[in-house]
This record gives C-alpha cells, structure tokens and sequence, in this order.
DNA sequence: ATTCGCCGGTGAGCG
DNA sequence: ACCGGCGAAT
C-alpha cells in the first residue's frame, strides 16, 4: 500500500470545521449520542492540546474512536492527516477495527499503528539520509544481547562484572533518553574504569550495529527523533502531513516516544515551508506563512503508569498541560466496566500515592458481590483455593473464558498450573515463551534477515550453525575477518572460502551453504536485483517469489525439518510443527500482501514479535502477569499472591517510586474485573527452595474491611499455623471451615449475579482476524495440545516435579468411594474423558462436587 | 585441531 | 531452565 500519497487533491481541510453538534438541533451526532458529558467534550474539544485523563473502564477507546471519526466525517481533516499512536499492535489493530466501523472505507490512508511501526515506516523511507540502506535489519533484545555478548568477550568487560543483560538493560535505559555513546561519554566518570569501559562497549555497539545496517529496537524511536533534529526538511514533510496526532496510553512514553510527539507537533517556519514538495497551499498556512502545530490528543491515566522499568516517564502526563500550554484538560471518571466494590477498593488503594491527580472512578451500576478475601497455608493451599472457586464460578453460570488468574511473578503459575491440572481446568498461560523467540524460528528468520541484509553478522552467525554442519567459531571467525578485510557480504565471503584454505570438509559446508544463500537470495529478490539502497522498486523488474516459497526452499536445502524430526525427544517434533508454522504465516503475510517482499515480511514479524499479544480466551482460564493484564478486561479475576515482598515486590521497596508503582499494579489488577474480584495470599511462600513466611500486602490494609468477605483471613491462618507447626499445614486445611460451602447463607447470592452480559468474546473485543494473528493463534493451541499431551504422559519435569504420582491405571466407575487426600472420602458420579486424561467427578461428604484428574490426584479408591 | 554433546553449577520482578 | 566446561567423536 501506498501509504505515503499526499494530500487528497481536492481541497484543503476548513481549519476548525464545524461538529459543535447543534447543527439541524433535532437529529442527534450519531458520533456523540450516548456519550456521558465528559466524553463528549473529549469528543468535540479542538485546540491545540487535549489531554485526556481516562480512568480505568471509562470508555477511552470509544472517545478516540469518535474523535477520529468525527474529524473525518466533518472533513476537518482528510484520513491521510491522522496519526494515532498505540502502545501494542492489539490495540492497533483493535482501533483501526472501530474506527472503520463508524467510518466504513474512509479510513484509506490513516496511520493507525504502534510508535515503532511508525518509525520503522519512515526509516524505511529516509534512511539514506543517514548512512544507513532501507533493507536494515531491526534487532530484537536477544539479537542486541548477542552482539554485545561479543563485544564484551573482545573487550574482556566480564571480569569487570559486564553481561550481555545488564549492559543491554543500561544501553537501552540510555537510548531512551536519547544518549548516545558520545553524549555520555561526555557526562561520564573518566576515573572510573568501569565508566571507561561501558563507554567503549557501548560505542563498538553503536559502530556494529551501523556496519550491520541494523536497529535496534529502541533506535527506531531515537533514530527518528535524530532524523527530525538533523534534517528540519525531513520533519517538514511530516508535520505538514499529519495535522492531527493522538496518541494512547501516554503514561508509557519514556522520553524518547515524547521527544518523537514534540517533533512531529512543530511548526513549520515559513522558510522551510516554501521549499516542500509538493508545494504548499495558502489554504496550509497560517499568518505568518509557516505552517501551523499539528493538533495533539494525548490519553492516559497516572494512575496505570506500570513501566517506569523501561523507561516510562510520568512525568509526561503530569506535566503535559506545562509541556503543551493551551492543552484543555477532560476528565474520565465514571466507568463502566467494574461494580461500586471494586471500583471503592480500587480508589482506596490507588488514594495511597500522594503524587497523582485527583481521580474517583464511579459507577451507576451499583455495588455488586464484596470482593473475596483469601489466605493459604501454602502457595499450595492457595492455588486450590483458585481451582476450588473457579469451578464454584463455573456452577453458577461463568465459562471458563471469564475467568482470569493474575500473578506478580512468572514463577507463581507453578503451583496455579498444577492445583489447575489437577482439577482439570482449562487454561493457558498468556505471555509466556514467545512464537518468535523460540529457538527453532529464530535459527528459521536468521537465514531470511541474512538474505535481506547480508552484511548482518548476528543472524548469519546464528545460521551458521543451525543445523550443525561442522562450522563452528574457529571457522566463523575466518570467514568474518576475511569478509571484513575485502569488505565484501557474508554471502561472497562463503562462495570465496577457499581462498581462506579450510579443510575439504568443511569448505564443502561452507560453499555449499554460501550457494544455497545466494541461490534464495536472488529468488527473494526477483529478477536477479538485490535490494536496493533507498528501497525505491522499479517497476520493470520481475516481482519477488513469495516469502513462503524463499522459506520452503531454505527449510528444505537444510533438512532442518527432517533433521529434527530424526530425533526422538518429543519436544523435537513440536519443534517440526513450529517451523511448519512459520511457512503459514509466511504464505498468510504472501496471501495478504501480494507482491510484498522479504524485507516487508521482516518487519512485520520484528514487530509483531515485540508484543506478540495474542488474545483467544474461548472457554479457558487466562493466567498471566499483573502487567500482561493491563487493557483487558474480566468478569471475574483472582489476584493472588498479595503479601509484602511479592506485591509490592521486594526488589521495589528500594527503588525511588518503586512502590507506587507497583500499587498501581494492584490498582490497574483490581480494576481489570467486571463482577467478581478474589484476592488471595499464602502465609507461607517457597522461594529459592525455602520456605519463608510471607505478610500480607500493605495494599490489602489499604482496602476498607467492609469491602473484604474474608473466606479465611491471614488473621486465622497466622493463629493457627503457630500453634500447629509446620506439617500442620495439610491437615488443618484439609475439610476447611470458615469457608461456608455450598448450602450456606453467603452462597445464595453467588448464583443472582449474572455472567451473561458481555459474554467473552464482547468484553475485550475480538483480535483482528485473517492477519499474522491467527495463524499464531493456532501455534497457540497446538503448544497448548502439545502440552497437555505431556503433562498427562508423565514427561514434564517442571510442573508436576518428584512427587508426581501416578494413578494412571486406576479404574474407576460411578458408585465407586475414594478418599481423597484432602477432601476426604466421597462418591463417583461419573468418569468423563480418555486415557491419561480421564476426569472423575465426585461428591465429597465434606466439600461436595468435585472434578478430578485421576492420573493426578491424591486419590484411592476405598475397596 | 575442531566441533559436538553431555553434565553439573547457578540463578530466576514485570515487557 | 540457562550457561560454561569438559571429554568423545570426526
């Protein structure tokens, strides 16, 4: 697509268009009926700034959505003229989608994307200008960590405690203030030796990255700003273009994505503008003959400021109606996700941090259930607490889908996954080992980089040795000294390996790789053109194979395929399927962008890969991270884990704001839930193989008591764990009071609340469909199938661990009593499902109806 | 002489 | 679960 076209030639917007909404009085703007005043107002305000301050639930989305609509439909501004910026291609996407609802096909030409897709696009285009070729490759952290991994070795830096991690943490930190090597090295301690040498890493970073005409990811933000700064010209052209920017989610820029909005919201002297081409209108200026700022929207809210590890800077929001004098400031409040309870103890946790502005979320709703309140013996006690009340859930009307389980720290999913397993729940585990950093496909795109960008030494390093074909470093390091004294490509210096003198062996690799490289390298290219510097694609040329036929042609010359599926380990074959995979969304990209090269494809993937946010909940349980639950909603959550040293983390409490912020974890995890709330904690919590008492969070202090139905409240469980000691734990938790089960008072008003409205699919909005997405989503399900296989066939070590047990030959039937470890003796009622994973469902005498898997479960039957 | 594959130590906050 | 180091295989 060409997205770069100019101005739509028939005229030139009307500055400062109609849209008061009191045109023709009886017909209401469909754009604005049935929004709350506040939203309306963010809807219709124009001037030069808008922040808008949207709590959580308000219904931001839908405002930006209707302003954009609205610009358009009131010709205030051609599509062509609107940038909107978002955090993750999801909510790229998911815009775009409601924007071409209110629009239908006017949307043609609107940049609706993430601010690195943005750079990348105008990289792409302007990269020349600084030495770079449009075919750079863009490096994702594992690449950037591989180079500098090398340059540590060369510099010898380890001994002085530098690794790959923390000096690509320290760079990026850097990057993100839009520092470079000489910039700091300027600022920095010459007497410190450690100093001295970051700052030689650091510039051999910045020398190897531009020789391997590559990016890395945080570049393509400060790369762009650079671009701007140097080449005024340059940012004419982009500040006359866009006339309107909005941008989401504005509590996450660091300083570089707003340098990046100051530049683009310039004006234009009358100078520069004289100069552009196409040449400027009368109707384009202003009085003084430059052209005008752009019009800046910015939504966000403080209060869900959870990045500042990455180098989100608060401060932007706070101090946009300073940055940006003549902003108009609309507020958000009412919500229209949460219950009153929620909401109350959200606003009570998030009332803790001094340094926000004021906000009160509210709703017309009503109340709603109380929130839950939890405490475990054990991490072990509280994951069966989760498991026990998600089937109580399910009984009284939720699907599976509407329930989601958050956790602080990846390692927690452990106990979750396996109280879960054991109760046969569905789940899946959101944000976990991604499609594109598994190992198999990046061995897979490094042939695909190195045919684009055959001066990159990371992804030719990376095929060198995948599959093993008896190259290793010794040979590496010759052929990249060679190629490097002749300064030709990797691809010429592997054809000319014999002039390096290498046994026959292995210079038979080598050629035979380097043909096999150059081979798909002019088949990607078509015609027998490389890519060219400055990406211009003459016409005449013949058009380059599909990107699924390049990939075939490397997968099958490698074997890679078949080499893995030689080998027995099972994880192999999934390995097989995963590369298998990556031919379909390869000739899925093929299918959607006919014509569109390699270099295209690559970018996507880099992209897509960065925030790799796949959203199918169909009828499971979602586990994910606090911050991976940002943006979504539920109509029930679990927040667990909420003790001192996990949330807050302990790792926080000495950071400056550290702990704020992760109250506004807590606050941004509350407020994802729609109906149900659960907060849970363990007394006690394994960590590093022991096991420590835990506190509970401050936050929970925070919550007001009447808001809180304590099913067993860290007050019982610390009572009581102290007189029993620590075996205790399994037998005092065993039938368990002070949880009123089924028949009691407090249950009756479980089955009034309605999970009907909004079922699933509505309450997050569906992913975009028939775009790279879906095939990931079926990776997704087969890693999910894959898995479940395991699990129930024994071989996961991790899960399960040494005390796995097995009852996998135990036949059971209805009418059958079993004691089970925990609950006691019961009842079978009936056996579901085959093999290993076969599901008892039983009566309990104590707790009553439970479902069980049977290979798993503490069972016996009682003869 | 290199490269491959296995073993055991070490270490895990969030994208 | 990741890596670096060592012995075995080519």
């Amino acid at each position: 697509m060409s997205e770069f076209e100019l101005l739509d030639p028939s005229g030139v917007p009307l500055p400062g268009g109609a849209g008061s909404g009191s045109d023709a009085g009886a017909a209401e703007d469909p754009l604005t009926a049935g929004l709350n005043p506040q939203q309306r107002r963010a809807v219709e305000a124009r001037g030069p700034a808008l922040l808008i301050v949207a709590g959580a639930g308000s219904g931001k989305t839908r405002v930006l959505t209707h302003r954009i609509a609205q610009l358009i439909r009131n010709r205030e501004a051609w599509p062509s003229q609107i940038l909107a910026i978002t955090f993750t291609n999801k909510a790229a996407s998911e815009m775009r989608e409601r924007v071409q609802e209110l629009l239908g096909d006017a949307t043609e030409g609107m940049w609706i994307s993430t601010f690195h897709s943005a750079c990348v696009r105008i990289l792409r285009r302007e990269s020349e200008r600084f030495g770079y070729v449009s075919g750079f490759t863009i490096y994702d952290s594992a690449d950037s960590r591989a180079l500098l991994k090398r340059i540590i070795r060369e510099t010898e830096a380890d001994s002085y405690g530098f690794t790959p991690a923390n000096t690509s943490g320290k760079i990026s930190r850097l990057k993100n203030e839009l520092q470079d090597a000489a910039g700091y090295a300027a600022t920095a301690n010459e007497a410190d030796p450690r100093e001295r040498i970051f700052v030689e890493i650091f510039h051999e970073y910045e020398q190897q990255l531009r020789r391997a005409n590559a990016f890395d990811f945080d570049d393509l933000i400060g790369q762009t700003v650079h671009l701007f700064r140097a080449h005024p010209d340059v940012a004419a052209v982009y500040q006359r273009r866009f006339r309107h920017l909005l941008v989401d989610e504005y509590q996450d820029t660091n300083h570089a994505q707003y340098a990046l909005i100051r530049e683009l919201t310039r004006p234009v002297d009358a100078d520069l503008a004289d100069r552009l081409v196409p040449p400027v209108r009368p109707a384009e200026l202003d009085a003084s003959g430059g052209i005008p700022a752009a019009s800046l929207t910015v939504v966000g809210d403080s209060d869900q400021s959870i990045y500042a590890f990455r180098g989100a800077d608060i401060r932007n929001i706070v101090e946009f109606e300073r940055d940006f004098p003549g902003a108009e400031v609309v507020k958000l409040e009412q919500n229209y996700r949460s219950t009153q309870n929620i909401l109350s103890a959200a606003n009570a946790v998030i009332a803790s941090n001094f340094d926000r502005q004021e906000k009160n979320l509210w709703t017309a709703e009503g109340a709603g259930e109380r929130i839950v309140g939890f405490t475990g013996y054990s991490q072990h006690d509280e994951a069966r607490f989760v498991a026990e009340e998600i089937e109580d859930l399910r009984r009284s009307g939720a699907a599976y889908g509407d329930i989601a389980v958050f956790y602080r720290t990846n390692s927690q999913t452990r106990a979750l996954e396996e109280l879960l397993i054991r109760s046969a729940v569905p789940y899946r585990v959101l944000g976990g080992t991604k499609f594109y950093e598994r190992a198999e496909i990046k061995d897979a795109m490094a042939y695909l980089t190195s045919l684009a960008n055959p001066y990159d030494p990371i992804a030719w390093s990376r095929l060198l040795g995948a599959p093993k074909r008896g190259i290793g470093p010794m040979a590496e390091a010759q052929l990249a000294n060679f190629q490097e004294g002749r300064g030709i490509s990797f691809h010429e210096a592997m054809l000319r390996a014999e002039e390096i003198g290498f046994g026959p062996k292995v210079l038979g690799s080598i050629t035979g790789l380097g043909e096999l490289l150059s081979r798909a390298a002019r088949m990607a290219a078509g015609g027998g053109a490389a890519l060219e510097p400055g990406g211009a694609v003459a016409d005449a040329e013949k058009p380059p194979a599909p990107v699924a036929e390049v990939l075939k042609l490397i997968l099958d010359e490698t074997q890679m395929i078949e080499k893995l599926r030689a080998k027995r380990d099972p994880q192999d074959e999934a390995r097989a399927e995963n590369l298998e995979e990556l031919v379909a969304v390869a000739r899925e990209f093929d299918v959607r962008n006919p014509g569109a090269g390699l270099l295209e494809f690559l970018t996507e993937v880099s992209l897509v890969a960065a925030a790799d946010d796949l959203d199918d909940r169909s009828g499971t349980v979602s586990l994910m991270t606090l911050h991976t639950a940002k943006g979504l909603e539920f109509p029930a959550v679990f927040i667990t884990g909420v003790e001192e040293g996990l949330l807050p983390h302990q790792m926080s409490v000495d950071e400056v704001g550290g702990v704020n912020e992760e109250r506004r974890l807590m606050y941004v995890g509350i407020t994802r839930a729609r109906e149900r709330l659960y907060l849970t904690l363990a007394s006690t919590r394994a960590s590093y193989g022991d096991i420590g008492v835990a506190m509970p969070s401050r936050f929970l202090q925070e919550i007001p008591e009447e808001l809180i139905d304590w099913r067993q409240s860290p007050g019982e469980v610390t009572a009581r764990a102290g007189g029993s000691g620590g075996s205790g734990s399994r037998a005092l938790n065993a039938p368990r009071e002070g949880r009123p089960t089924r028949s009691g008072a407090g249950r009756g008003a479980d089955s009034a609340v309605s999970f009907g409205r909004g079922s699933g699919a509505a309450a997050v909005g569906e992913p975009a469909s028939g775009n790279m997405q879906s095939a990931l989503e079926r990776w997704r399900e087969r890693k999910r199938l894959a898995k479940e296989a395991q699990d129930s066939g024994g071989g996961f070590p991790n899960l399960i661990g040494a005390a796995v047990r097995d009852n996998g030959d135990l036949e059971l039937a209805p009418g059958d009593r079993i004691r089970h470890d925990d609950y006691g003796e019961g009842r079978v009622t009936g056996v579901t499902g085959e093999g290993s994973k076969r599901v008892a469902h039983a009566v309990f005498d104590s707790v009553g109806e439970r479902k069980l898997l049977i290979k798993l479960s503490p069972i016996t039957k009682i003869e």
